[in-house]
DNA sequence: GTTAGGG
DNA sequence: CCCTAAC
């Protein structure tokens, strides 16, 4: 399987140097990115009418929603604007962050970044912008779990890499007060105690309280004012239709739309499929508009059938194969029917709560608030099944994490086994730091480590339930500041997104916003779901903080060893390692598929390798000429050496032999040249010879 | 874009 | 499977 990852820059990250020489393919697509880029608009444009629309949508669909009131567009602020939709959150880069749920939207692809002016001036503007198109279909659950939605907006014009949470203080006071609301409360008096003044990334004034931000951002307002933060009640949950409609309209990459699609694979393949986008190296300012569209899923059930009905993933090649997968679909040729996409939503696969205890709390499991969630970035979040003990101890099972933005390709004939392998070693690449772990109580993260539990109300029976974890990326590597837990101020709102923002390689790697849900359901759609029994008894939280971490990536509940080989790698090495990880999933040919191939080659000789490719393979998207002509290569070898040497699914003599006949009589013959003459199938008369069959050609 | 062959 | 060279 294959697994991408954006790579995951280090503090370091945008130094270009770091980043790796690109394949050839990779070089040549640079090439091309200025078109891309002219060609961005349109896509841009596509983008910015959704948001619109969704904008407007939610306004009218939600009366709940007093932000959007009188904003019926979507205004962008001057410069560029970063969108980006998804399901879950994720990139937060964005200075400007707004967040639309959108269900089941369709997504071009985490990675695809377009580079666009402003939205209005865009053509204008000498700013590259960028416009990240993550648009991912929403698992249900997130949905369910949103229902509302949270409009956020975090503004921050800095791209700076390790945004301080003191970026806040240039927001909108009802920013502010929004992300206060889901922070601690702990963490706002820090803010303020330290004032404006604070952090190196700070950038004061962009978002200056009174101004612009506002006028350039109608929604900027945060849905929630309630200092509380309330969290969207499901009840408040935009209906699912009007964000259909959206998507339907809008069409973003979806799949009906291959060329647009297409466009967005190309954007996207700029780099190499989970490298991060060069543009990283960009260090302009960018102001994102991050919306999202958060509803609620009724069911975990759901989710999964959302899930079911594929999940829109592109994948980047250097070939010209597109391994894309529509997992259950295959609606696409694009997309290659077996693969497992796990983006934010990840895999439906995560871990559900097989008790029947766990899935009833998981119910009623209230929600979260996702509103702050857009804040959070933790990469992961963790929901547990809880139940009080008699004896007063709390115990806690966590039954999941989720790893936001780890895309994984399973064959299907991959074995669980192999997945697991495959997610770990997903995971373990991607881990960039150390792992904290984050307690989130009703959606709203519990940071002062001193309260007990039941002074943090967790204690009780039923609020077991909104309690949930997350794993976030310490940023020791990280600047100092970031990464040290005295920085409470990081907001987790605002800054961090900005900082993901300019950390963010790859649109891939973009710390999506986790949901700060609690809510069960959430976290056992979580893509991945990493189960794992968790005595919780403190925890820290700090999402923001670590979040900027655009490393952030996922974090991993796993067992220190983990943390330790990420932790103390460098942003470099690290990508290093995404790289690697990179390579195409092997998929073992199955004896059905040898048998193709060396009818195929007995039919048309080698040489002829697109032929073959095409004659028996064509469907099989996953299988480019290339990877025939090497396992003609292998069948050939194999069919040479010993049984006892060959390793593998074994194939059976006959085909061998036949691969040897065919082998022979080719190269007698110049394939080449010969093969317009043979229509014909080669036939080995005397099979009982075996490799010493002589094949004739009929 | 294909082929062929080394890695 | 990847990467390159060569066409």
């Amino acid at each position: 399987m294959v697994f991408k990852k954006r790579l995951d820059y280090g503090f370091d990250a945008f130094s270009v140097s770091n980043v790796p020489r690109a394949p050839r393919s990779i070089r040549r697509r640079d090439r091309t990115k200025r078109t891309v880029d002219d060609n961005q608009i349109c896509a841009f444009e596509l983008l910015a009418s959704l948001a619109g629309k969704l904008l407007e949508e939610k306004s009218e669909s939600s009366a709940a929603s007093n932000v959007f009131e009188g904003h019926g567009h979507v205004s962008i602020g001057k410069d560029v604007v970063k969108h980006e939709i998804e399901y879950d959150d994720k990139p937060l880069k964005t200075e400007c962050v707004e967040h639309l749920s959108c269900k089941e939207s369709v997504v071009a692809s985490d990675w695809t970044t377009i580079n666009i002016d402003n939205l209005k001036e865009f053509k204008h503007s000498e700013n590259n912008a960028i416009l990240e198109c993550a648009l991912t279909k929403m698992q249900s659950s997130y949905s369910e779990q949103t229902k509302s939605d949270l409009k956020f907006a975090i503004c921050k014009d800095n791209v700076a890499y390790g945004s301080s949470p003191d970026d806040l203080e240039g927001c909108s006071p009802n920013f502010r007060e929004l992300c206060d609301g889901i922070c601690d409360n702990g963490v706002k008096r820090e803010r303020e105690a330290k004032g404006l003044k604070s952090g190196p990334f700070t950038v004061a004034n962009n978002c200056p309280l009174k101004d612009p931000l506002h006028l350039s951002m109608p929604f900027l307002a945060p849905i929630n004012t309630d200092k509380d933060v309330k969290l969207p009640s499901r009840n408040d949950s935009v209906p699912n239709a009007s964000f259909s409609r959206h998507r339907n309209n809008i069409k973003l990459g979806s799949r009906d739309d291959d060329e647009k699609f297409s466009r967005f694979n190309k954007l996207s393949n700029r780099f190499k499929a989970s490298r991060p986008p060069t543009r990283i190296e960009d260090q302009r300012i960018r102001k994102f508009l991050t919306s999202k569209y958060w509803k609620e899923a009724p069911k975990l059930r759901d989710f999964e059938n959302f899930r079911a009905d594929g999940e829109i993933k592109p994948l980047h090649r250097k070939r010209k194969t597109y391994y894309n997968y529509d997992t259950l679909h295959k609606r696409r040729k694009l997309f290659d029917d077996s693969s497992i996409v796990t983006s934010d939503g990840g895999i439906g696969s995560g871990s559900v709560s097989n008790s029947p205890e766990k899935a009833k709390n998981e119910n009623k499991s209230s929600s979260v608030a996702m509103s702050h969630g857009a804040c959070e970035i933790s990469s992961l979040t963790g929901q547990l099944a809880s139940h009080k003990s008699s004896d007063s101890h709390v115990k806690l099972n966590i039954k999941s994490f989720r790893i936001p933005e780890l895309y994984i390709e399973v064959p299907e004939s991959a074995t669980v086994g192999s997945l697991k392998r495959t997610v770990m070693e997903a995971v373990t690449a991607l881990l960039g730091g150390r792992i904290r772990v984050g307690v989130l109580f009703h959606g709203k993260k519990v940071r002062d480590d001193s309260r007990t539990l039941s002074q943090s109300g967790i204690s009780s029976e039923d609020n077991l339930d909104a309690l949930g974890f997350t794993l976030e990326p310490n940023l020791s590597i990280g600047p100092p500041h970031l990464c040290s837990e005295d920085h409470p101020l990081l907001l987790p709102c605002g800054a961090a997104p900005a900082n993901l923002t300019s950390t963010r390689t790859t649109p891939a790697m973009d710390i999506k916003i986790p949901n700060a849900t609690a809510d069960p359901p959430l976290l056992t759609n979580s893509e991945k779901a990493m189960a794992s029994n968790y005595k919780h008894t403190s925890s820290q939280t700090d999402i923001l903080t670590d979040q900027k971490l655009s490393e952030s990536r996922a974090l991993v509940l796993v067992p220190a060893m983990n943390v330790e080989a990420l932790s103390v790698v460098p942003a470099n090495q690290k990508i290093r390692k995404s790289e690697l990880a990179q390579r195409r999933t092997r998929r073992p040919f199955s004896v059905s598929e040898v048998e193709a191939l060396v009818q195929a080659v007995e039919e048309l000789g080698t040489g002829r390798w697109r032929d073959v490719k095409l004659r028996a393979f064509e469907n099989a998207d996953h299988r480019t000429y290339v990877d025939l002509k090497d396992k003609w290569k292998t069948l050939v070898h194999t069919a040479k050496i010993s049984p006892q040497q060959r390793r593998g699914e074994p194939v059976p003599q006959e085909l061998l032999d036949r691969v040897m006949t065919a082998h022979a009589y080719w190269s007698q013959h110049q394939a080449k040249q010969q093969g317009k003459h043979h229509t014909g199938t080669l036939r080995i008369i005397d099979s009982q010879a075996g490799r010493n069959g002589v094949a004739v050609a009929i």
